[in-house]
DNA sequence: CGATAACTTGATGTGACTCAACTTAAGTGG
DNA sequence: CCACTTAAGTTGAGTCACATCAAGTTATCG
């Protein structure tokens, strides 16, 4: 196991990530990568785990390196909220906090990057870049979380079921076609459950079906299965979004 | 006018500063201080003011001293969104970004600590216990943020109408009461119209306004005059909000 | 292959939006 | 300072999108 080669091997860990482009890493030193190698280990988690609880006591951060993960709310009435998901090279956890506000949930399986809260922020303090990297990250997670709230908010569940079918189009654009696929569209994967999606647009499922539906009946998409859509008429989707076309990317850059 | 004592002289303005605990410049050297003292400077705008478009080149940047400034999203059919309000001691702007994403607007009038954007952008990179403050601080705004979207999202108009009555009033709580009342129950003060309100609920002003008489007819508030109100049952306010008390003085405190 | 969960479809009730009239408050100029 | 104007807020009636309850259908997994 001390092979160089070997991925599982702390030496080249971080050189052979595959999201460390995209992740704060990437502004790291030679001397800070080495220190990162040193912290951090790979832990994968099953879909549907519950990484962490709401309230609970956040004792690891990290990078996703594959998969999804929800962050939601429970309130006191029992119903929680899907208040934002995850994807490869989002940072994972609340830094500077006892505890975590919300719950930490594998929506698939997931590949993570994780490293020890307290020993990742004593890394911060030494390493003002990767900070700072870190800081210019979250502002623009705020704004996207803020355009989110602010498209859930004013528009009809069509809208929101067309800007969520869309911005994961743009996503899982240069992904794999599904196997057996033949169609030159390009294949949407939504990789959440209809419960999950309902609650993250704020509807219930059985509303979400029919819209889905809706859109299947008027050829905008083609459903494959539950988790797959073929997308036939983009500019169709876009106009059910009743959003720009550039809003749209813009969020979907994030 | 280069009197120590006189608040507008550079050497004296952020010892006496009004904010000075809350914001992120308690963490401040000496030194980066005086550096502070030298880039800011007070301005002021009337109620109504733009004082960033949606889209504009973002180059100001700062704390807001006195008053309530509006964030709010335009999407291309024209309705717009409040995202956010910010209270004194709020940091103002877009840092690291060529623009920003949402037009900010003075709903009273407002006076600013305001900095040159890049001046403040470089002064951090100078200073980075500041900017690990300004982390800090922003991570606690994303945890708002959600927390405020997951409300808006997955409760009953009325429920939202009293979750904000009561933080308001958590926030007003040590401010002076209306001139001439004499009631020992708490005013509550909330500095927006009603359509600002209910643009931030998601709702229309009609709503609204059903809602707040109809909690005025049951007793739990008196209104005082538009703005203003008098807290009459607070405990029926919290149950009507559908939170527990202890997650709205969490939601308030930020 | 049977059991359980996930998803879809249908029928029904209602909360909230829309359109519209009215009332009250806030500005403005004579 | 008061009449006039205009905006802000309230109230009412009608409609519709969406939630809810319920049954049926299709996946998923042991």
């Amino acid at each position: 196991m001390s092979n160089a080669a070997d991925p599982a091997c702390l030496c080249g860990k971080c050189t052979s990530c595959v999201i460390f482009n995209r992740s704060v890493c990437h502004v790291a030193s030679p001397e800070a990568m080495a220190q990162l190698n040193r912290i951090s280990h790979i832990r994968k988690f099953a879909r549907g785990t519950v990484i962490q609880g709401q309230g609970e006591a956040s004792d690891i951060v990290g990078n996703i390196i594959e998969g999804v993960v929800k962050l939601s709310s429970a309130s006191a009435n029992g119903d929680d909220h899907i208040v934002g998901l995850l994807f490869p090279s989002d940072f994972f956890g609340r830094l500077f906090a006892e505890e975590s506000r919300f719950a930490y949930e594998a929506v698939t399986d997931v590949t993570l990057c994780a490293m020890n809260k307290s020993g990742f922020e004593r890394f911060l303090i030494d390493h003002p870049e990767v900070e700072h990297e870190m800081l210019k990250a979250k502002l623009d997670e705020l704004d996207a979380v803020r355009e989110w709230a602010a498209i859930t908010n004013g528009h009809t569940t069509m809208q929101r079921v067309a800007t969520l079918l869309f911005v994961f189009s743009l996503r899982s654009r240069n992904q794999r076609r599904e196997p057996g696929d033949q169609s030159s569209n390009p294949v949407v994967h939504v990789p959440l459950s209809r419960r999950d999606i309902a609650d993250y647009l704020g509807t219930t499922p059985e509303t979400l079906s029919r819209n889905i539906q809706t859109l299947a009946r008027a050829k905008v998409i083609r459903i494959i299965n539950a988790k797959h859509f073929e997308l036939l008429n983009a500019s169709e989707l876009v106009r059910h979004s009743g959003e720009s076309r550039e809003d749209l990317e813009r969020i979907a850059a994030r």
